[in-house]
DNA sequence: GCCGTTTTCGGCCCGACTGTTTTCAGTCG
């Protein structure tokens, strides 16, 4: 069956070749967005089409939904396929360079036939780029530079490796004479799980002269852009850095700008437009007239809307919710009680019981959930029924050094390839939380790993699904599986979905966050925690909980630990 | 190609910077 996730790949593609054909730009851009509005109906957007009611989800059109429903009978579009026979699939992998766009990689293409990034990087060095008209010697050692750059680091990262490093360039920025504000922005303030390069924003009282302090910065290791406004640079160790720089009177419209995200911004400005304003990252303007704002949720107020939390500004309906004034109220740090889902060095963590429980204390939770693997995870050094009844006697011993903290037991028992568990029943009902995970083949058909997920979700002793789509970020794809069939199962079932926090992971991502709510779904935000240290990703936890658009109620572990205790045996 | 309490046609965000041009196209976010 076709998955949402394969029709808005398709859409894309679609896009994205249309646009190498120079097509109209805004009907490319409604490639883009039919796309986009797919991922968000999810797989139940078979379903839309079946009923017939595929038309009345915003951004698709009679067009799309005859390319929608070729997809979903057959397999195929044939625009996309005639698409495809029409352009060198090596061309899609060019536009990902640097410097190159649509125009550029069609001229390159059809002056020296180059269709792929070999032999663009062939072309290069035989100094043939510059026979084209309009390209010259820098933009041929810009594409040069940026397909090593390509090559090294395939461009994203995770936002835990930039976090430590935008902080540490903030705090050189915003010591610099005349500098009054500096501001992390860009994906960064939005909390992508992956990002390209550190935004920031900086109010002076002398922008020009600012510019060129900053531009002197230690760290730096190439300049790559550099106006009067703004500045770009690679810093040692290849993260790419943009800083824009206005006067203070400015400021809210630049961070409101720079923190993007692009959709979001789009959207707004059409809003401001529809309201004979016109917003940019100087102002918001009636013709001449500029209508000032001291912050962010001013510039939101004046354009009759309530204020936007950064990670929400993805282009996701958030701007008609703030206009109807039905935004959710965000889930916040401080209203995490407990943690689900942590290792010991009786698997594979780094710290003892004792460790562990000393650290979740200092970080002020009340409750606390041990779970070792179980005796398939060989390679974690999983529990058996005997060490793990061992186990329990030690956690009984812990508890009584610390009275104030609650101490759980449990285990993350591994669900085995038909759904069923790695430990028999009787030893999983001592246990106060179960969470369930996969952990081996990843390869099952969809049909297969529905099943087995399905299966787990609804077994009476599994109290949390962990890490539900098993992705890896930048390493390995979610495995494939119908997702809503699953979160059904679990909000029948008082089975809670895993949002693990450990930056590799942060999974549930946001948009499987919001179906799950709609599902029915609770969520437990789980540290994963394999060391003292692993509690510190909690955080990264709860702001991708708020980029699922998720409130306190939603998530268990805000609950007093005798609610959640009921919930799940319930 | 989508969309509409301004519109069923005529819009569709806005500006910075680069590199190549003598006034601007392309790219980027």
């Amino acid at each position: 069956m076709a998955t949402a996730r394969q029709i808005a790949e398709a859409l894309r593609e679609i896009g994205v070749l249309l646009e190498l054909k120079g097509e109209n730009p805004f009907k490319v851009r409604a490639y883009e967005n039919g796309a986009r509005a797919v991922e968000q109906v999810g797989d139940a957007i078979v379903d839309r089409y079946r009923d017939g009611a595929l038309g009345e989800v915003k951004g698709i059109g009679q067009a799309l939904q005859e390319k929608i429903g070729a997809f979903i009978e057959s397999g195929h579009i044939p625009l996309l396929d005639q698409l495809r026979a029409e352009h060198p699939p090596g061309l899609l992998e060019l536009l990902a360079i640097p410097g190159l766009g649509p125009k550029r990689v069609r001229e390159i293409h059809d002056m020296l036939g180059v269709a792929s990034i070999s032999e663009l990087e062939y072309a290069c060095k035989e100094n043939r780029l510059r026979l084209i008209k309009g390209f010259g010697e820098k933009l041929q050692a810009k594409v040069l530079d940026g397909i090593r750059f390509i090559r090294a680091s395939a461009g994203r990262k995770l936002i835990s490796d930039v976090w430590p490093r935008a902080v540490e360039l903030r705090e050189q920025v915003a010591g610099l004479p005349g500098v009054e504000r500096c501001d992390i922005a860009g994906s960064l303030r939005r909390r992508r799980e992956t990002v390209k390069d550190i935004d920031l924003t900086v109010a002076s009282s002398h922008p020009e002269q600012t510019v060129g302090l900053i531009a002197r910065l230690k760290g730096i290791e190439e300049l790559t852009g550099h106006g009067p406004t703004k500045v770009s640079f690679r810093l040692k160790g290849g993260l790419a850095a943009d800083v824009r720089i206005v006067e203070p009177g400015q400021y809210a419209f630049l961070l409101q700008h720079m923190t993007g995200g692009m959709e979001h911004n789009a959207a707004l400005r059409g809003h401001a437009k529809s309201l004979g304003l016109r917003l940019s990252e100087y102002g918001l303007f009636r013709g001449e007239e500029l209508i000032p704002a001291g912050s962010e949720a001013e510039i939101y107020a004046a354009l009759g809307m309530d204020f936007i939390p950064p990670e929400m500004r993805e282009g996701r309906g958030e701007i008609e919710a703030a206009l109807e004034h039905r935004l959710p109220r965000l889930i916040e740090d401080g209203d995490l009680r407990g943690a689900f889902h942590n290792h010991t060095n009786w698997s594979d963590g780094a710290n003892s019981i004792e460790e562990m429980a000393a650290a979740a204390e200092a970080k002020g939770l009340r409750y606390f959930h041990i779970s070792d693997h179980s005796r398939a995870a060989v390679y974690a050094n999983g529990l058996d029924v005997e060490r793990l009844s061992a186990q329990l006697d030690e956690i009984h011993e812990v508890q009584k050094r610390h009275p104030k903290l609650r101490i759980l037991t449990g285990i993350e028992v591994d669900i085995l390839k038909d759904g069923g568990l790695d430990l028999p029943g009787d030893i999983l009902s001592r246990l106060d939380v179960v969470i369930a995970s996969v952990h081996s083949r990843f390869g099952q058909s969809r049909e297969e790993m529905t099943e087995r997920l399905v299966r787990a979700a609804s077994h009476p002793h599994v109290d949390i699904l962990g890490h539900p789509t098993g992705r890896l970020l930048l390493g390995r794809e979610p495995y494939d599986f119908d997702f809503d069939a699953v979160a059904r199962a679990a909000a029948a079932n008082h089975t809670a979905l895993e949002l693990n926090a450990n930056p590799h992971r942060l999974d549930l991502e946001p948009d499987l966050l919001r179906r799950a709510k709609q599902a029915g779904a609770r969520i437990a935000i789980n540290a994963d925690a394999h060391s003292r240290e692993g509690l510190d990703d909690l955080p990264l936890g709860v702001a991708t909980a708020r980029r699922g658009w998720l409130e306190k109620t939603d998530i268990v572990n805000t609950w007093p630990i005798e609610e959640v205790l009921a919930y799940f045996q319930r």
